[in-house]
DNA sequence: CTTGACTTTGACGCAGCGTCAAACTGTACA
DNA sequence: TGTACAGTTTGACGCTGCGTCAAAGTCAAG
């Protein structure tokens, strides 16, 4: 019989650990002196506080570990919980290893470009959305801005501030078309869906459903509108070395108007909907 | 300005991490009303809660990520951390692909044996150690056994209870000579050192050192002395499967002599020391 | 009997929030 | 203008697996 100090010596671990496995009864002693409370452990211990040892390094809970130690747990749940715990570990390598490429490309960025101010892209998925907007084919990216305008100044007033969010553009036609832009402009919702909106004889803004993207690459542009590119060119950058590619139509939130003074700065969110490129 | 609740939304993270990088200083509202303590985000804080988000993705502490996001921090400076970071997953890769190996390991041997009751192998470092032993060439394990037992009953009773640990013996002849044994059989000690001890006319045991050993895979054996071929060839099938060779003389720890009755269960911790083959 | 090495229980600390709970605030509607 | 309800505040505990004191009791040697 050892006390803990001999015995914790003999297994290289620390008399908390065993301490702490006498109190959640992991690993009690053999005797514990009710006079004292002197804790006395057996060599045939040992073999016991092993195998929890080496479980506990195959990064199995304790609570796991308390299973599978028991005599009494038979040999499907052990084979269940390994192979659990396999799986977890291939996931978790995986991300270790898409956290070292990002870093790899952040060190080349630092070391090519000296930079540490671009703007991060956050992948996440947004929930569908009730939509109070038109669709046009405008002429540029100006009179895209005009419409935007019109609508702030409008729409909250027309159905009251409370039920609106952010302005939101919906753009349909493939980012290299710049004379003739098919969009949709308008006004997120918040509280229940409203009557339509005349802005215009010609135009009126009618509520319709954006639908739910399970990924969205998104980064957050801060600064003029009249120089969104700089962050598309970022947002392509990071697809590209992502290995993710384009499924849908891209919005802009914005989260911010730009002040009527013109030099404020806007800032918008921009979503372009991605899925993995299957990688060969 | 939105107040915490839109702003967790828009940025896809709980109102309760809002204020926990409040409270560390990590993220502080633009403005928190002093009456009310209501906190009041601005879209322009998205780029900074965005950038600590990957940061933190990354797998950097929020430590570090508050250094980080202060743009007075050098380009040298987050390049060292990165490079730290990177150099951190590495290691956990690979002890996770280590990890993952020992898992299937176990699972095959579930599936082929059926068992789950094979001791567990255990890496680890020995410090040196005083040894008062006698070394001897001898003719079988039987003549070991009743060695030990000889010392067993002589040495404590000679030096005093409390400064001898475990009866231990060194074994230098290669495992597969049955006939003649090459091996040092003594004691452990603990205290002080303690004078020769005469067993017989011809056998004295004199204090030595046993050197301290890196890497010694260790193995306890519950049961027989005469069956620890058994948990041998356990050892030898670990230490292939994980790329070890052995390196020097063996040690065997008593840590419970067998009783006299001779069927009484003896435990004995098995030591080889050994270093990681080159993988090719 | 004293001394010094060991041991006991108890408590806090760690990292990064999730999850109540109790008490306020803001605002939409009647 | 009152009221109900949604949103917000601070405060506290919980989680995982022990490390690290601290104060008080125990053991064995001299």
């Amino acid at each position: 019989m050892f006390r803990i100090g001999e015995f914790s010596r003999i297994a290289q671990v620390s008399g908390r650990l065993l301490r702490y496995y006498d109190e959640i009864g992991l690993l009690s002693p053999e005797y514990t002196d009710p006079q004292t409370g002197y804790r006395y452990y057996s060599a045939h211990q040992l073999p016991r506080l092993n195998r929890i040892l080496v479980l506990k390094e195959l990064g199995l809970s304790l609570e796991q570990v308390a299973r599978l130690v028991e005599q009494d747990t038979s040999v499907d749940e052990i084979r269940g919980m390994l192979t659990l715990r396999k799986a977890q570990i291939e996931r978790s390598v995986q991300e270790e290893m898409a956290r070292f490429r990002d870093i790899e490309a952040r060190l080349k960025q630092l070391d090519v470009h000296g930079q540490t101010q671009a703007p991060d892209v956050i992948l996440k998925s947004v929930p569908a959305q009730a939509y109070l907007a038109v669709r046009e084919v405008l002429p540029g990216i100006d009179a895209i801005q005009r419409l935007v305008e019109n609508i702030a100044a409008v729409v909250p007033a027309a159905i009251g501030k409370h039920s609106v969010s952010n302005v939101a553009i919906v753009i349909y036609s493939p980012m290299f078309e710049p004379e003739a832009f098919d969009a949709e402009v308008g006004y997120l919702l918040a509280g229940k869906t409203p009557n339509p909106v005349r802005l215009s004889e010609e135009r009126t803004l009618t509520v319709r459903d954006l639908p739910s993207v399970e990924a969205m690459a998104t980064l957050v542009h801060v600064g003029s509108v009249t120089d969104r590119h700089s962050s598309y060119g970022v947002l392509g950058a990071w697809l590209e070395a992502n290995q993710y590619h384009i499924v849908g139509p891209g919005r802009e939130i914005m989260m911010q108007l730009p002040g009527r003074g013109q030099s404020d700065e806007a800032v918008i969110e921009i979503q372009l909907p991605v899925t993995k490129t299957p990688h060969t």
